[in-house]
DNA sequence: AACCGGAACTGGCTTGAGCCAGTTAACTGG
DNA sequence: CCAGTTAACTGGCTCAAGCCAGTTCCGGTT
């Protein structure tokens, strides 16, 4: 494969092994010129697109894998990294490496703000996708905080970063106890005034859309910027995200019926688990 | 470092390094338990997100740091590699490792169906949105076929896989000729017809959007499905997807005036050049 | 039957060595 | 002055070896 001094080999007495080498190129004409650990990678791959390799499946283990390839145990390893980095495949220390199940992504669709959603169930809409699923959910509000906006979160609410101050609220959502989302909210002091929004941590029944309302803010459009990454050590830690795994980030700002933007709520979610549906009228 | 067995050194013949290892404990109780590539990746992280190293800068070279931590090139390798599957960085044969630039993101919004638009500049949302970064935009239809449509589509659509047939349009998005997205859109036949929408890769002034009308389906609604995920290895290639980069894919539906779905297309996207942005009314 | 220990597996991380292949700049000869 | 070569960088990949740390299971003890 290496072929890269064979002039050299000529010039020096001629090694054992480079005979047969060039032996097999003549038999076979049809050289494999991808690397040992893209070889490895690839046929394990297609093992698993194939199905011959299920989700929940364990692969080879390492060793045997490069015994198998006559190749080193770094090379089999360079090889699940591979996998691992596309998100085909999970390694689990002391038990093996799996191949990944695709579990149904959670969709967060914009029917989440309804009213009549809010008012039929009460529940807010992150506990009825869950619920569906036949998970079990939870919401934490980790703290209530005031300070600066951040520069994105301050432009969208017409705030100057030096001067105003918001209501910062940092909520985490579980599914089975598994953490699955973070969102952070920014409501302007001027919004939140005294209400429950500026200290409590729970604010009852219908979610946090029926406090602004009864502060005058019907929520009456959204807007939502979206956009994907890999998490940060932090998220990655924080959600437990799997290596090989992007997350999703909603910068989300509410607005009233007068199109003033009353809230934002950055949202970070496993993209492993959660996805977004939209269903919207073509405007204008 | 490892300090793991402590209890054990206890029992077992008192080793003549474990009496140091205890003292330089004593002594420094900070111990940095972190493990040596962690170590150099936290430091190299630190220094971009604290912006002494700035976008475009060079690191040190493998064999630099690995010296300068008094570790081997494979550790710093693993190192870098971790920063790169964050996408931190970007590694370039021969040149270098080299901070990423975040470069602006493309925001396409649901405003890429307005009618509005499409009659006042006959240019295509991703044209405009292309131009507007002073970029040059081109649009390739690679091909116009007809196929049976894969299950998610068919189920959108409303038709039976194993009976009914679509058109199959694939195009690709570039802007300056660097590759940004992917998209194949799926036309029922019974939609087409004999219309350029079932054979010609041109479609003339107005976008696609304008010859559906034509044909008696003007886009009233859109339902998007987004998700979020690693490229696949053809994906990767196909797009130049840099690694530690993830795709955005968007399963799009267009409905006309009487709800019913008339087309289908997957977009994929590079995350680290594309976005979304949507503005819409809370509906009920 | 419950417990505990160890053996034999698994992946995680590191070392230090070597070769290959792009890149760049300095140096050379025309 | 230009063109071509070369040397000294860069990252890419592999090898062979070793130790560590989870997991699992089996067999012996209590």
């Amino acid at each position: 494969m290496p072929g890269g001094a064979p002039v050299k080999g000529w010039l020096e007495p001629v090694a054992l092994g480079s005979v047969w080498r060039w032996d097999t190129m003549a038999e076979g004409p049809e050289q494999d010129k991808r690397l040992p650990s893209r070889r490895m990678a690839d046929d394990l791959r297609e093992r698993i697109t194939q199905r011959e390799l299920k989700p929940g499946d364990k692969l080879p283990s390492e060793r045997v894998l490069a015994a198998a390839y006559g190749a080193a145990r770094n090379t089999a390893r360079e090889a699940v990294a591979l996998l691992q980095a596309e998100g085909l495949v999970d390694a689990q220390h002391g038990r093996g490496v799996f191949v990944r199940s695709r579990p149904a992504l959670m969709r967060l669709g914009a029917n989440r703000y309804s009213r009549r959603l809010r008012g039929e169930t009460g529940l807010s809409p992150f506990r009825i996708e869950v619920t569906k699923q036949g998970r079990s959910p939870r919401v934490e509000c980790r703290s209530v905080t005031q300070d600066a906006p951040p520069e994105d979160v301050a432009e969208r609410l017409g705030l100057d970063r030096s001067k105003d101050v918001v209501i910062r609220r940092e909520n985490w959502y579980f599914a089975d106890e598994e953490p699955v989302q973070v969102g952070v909210t920014y409501i302007p002091a001027a919004v939140a005034g005294a209400s429950p929004l500026a200290s409590e941590k729970t604010l009852g029944r219908g979610s946090i859309y029926a406090r602004f309302e009864e502060l005058g803010y019907p929520i009456a459009r959204i807007r939502e910027e979206i956009s994907a990454r890999m998490p940060t050590p932090e998220e990655a830690k924080g959600l437990s995200v799997p290596l090989g795994v992007p997350v999703i980030e909603v910068l989300h700002t509410g607005l009233d019926d007068q199109k003033r933007p009353f809230e934002v709520t950055r949202l970070v979610m496993r993209a492993d688990l959660n996805g977004l549906d939209y269903e919207m009228p073509v405007e204008d």
